[in-house]
DNA sequence: CCATAGATTGACT
DNA sequence: GTCAATCTATGGA
């Protein structure tokens, strides 16, 4: 029997757990449909966090600020943030609208438009999208992203016609909060980022 | 107001 | 392995 095509994640997927989410999202497909053609990758690696006063390495665990309204909206949009003052990073919002949980989009393979995106890099191979930094860059996603719904639209999400095996792990980079494992990845692609995580 | 830490990356010793 | 790039949020004087 036909597994068929990928088909386009609507707004239910999103309005679930963070973790649920999370592990859901590895193995998917973000579809970019470009003027200038289709841009588009397999998301490999991602990491929960959640809400106000649920996780202390979140955003959004003080509550609403203006950098992180988004994580509250409507889930399937967009959270676009800044980090270090340098590179942007793309989350996907979760839960229901008015309470906050989004999943870092941390590392892809790519599929289509590489070429573009190795231009936007300046670099190619693996350094194409290993890194929640490096992904954002590849496909072009600075904070007029921030807010952009998934579920309509030219940017998009495809659920795979079946489900990789995903691992777990601590998140990358996270001192506090050890011992939550909420980074989900495909062990078996190269095209992971390459830092340690902790545990 | 000033200091500091941070969901990072790239260049360099 | 070290370090600087530079924005956001927080905490203290």
């Amino acid at each position: 029997m036909d597994l068929g095509p990928a088909r386009r994640v609507g707004r239910d997927f999103f309005a679930r757990p963070t973790l649920e989410v999370a592990a859901d999202l590895v193995g998917c497909e973000l579809r970019h449909r470009t003027a200038q053609g289709l841009e588009s990758v397999e998301l490999v690696e991602v990491e929960a966090y959640l809400g106000e006063g649920e996780d202390p390495a979140s955003h959004a665990h003080r509550g609403r600020t203006p950098r992180n309204r988004n994580m509250f909206e409507t889930p399937g949009r967009l959270y676009v943030y800044l980090s270090y003052g340098l590179h942007h990073c793309l989350n996907v919002v979760c839960e229901s609208r008015g309470r906050a949980g989004a999943v870092l989009l941390r590392a892809a393979r790519p599929i289509e438009g590489l070429e573009r995106m190795a231009s936007r890099r300046g670099r190619s191979g693996h350094e194409l999208t290993n890194g929640p930094g490096k992904l954002a860059q590849a496909l072009g996603a600075d904070l007029e992203w921030d807010g952009r719904d998934l579920v309509r639209g030219s940017l998009g999400l495809w659920s795979p016609p079946q489900r990789p095996s995903v691992r777990r792990s601590g998140r990358i980079g996270i001192s506090s909060a050890q011992g939550r494992r909420y980074r989900f990845f495909r062990a078996d692609s190269p095209w992971v980022s390459r830092a340690k995580p902790s545990l």
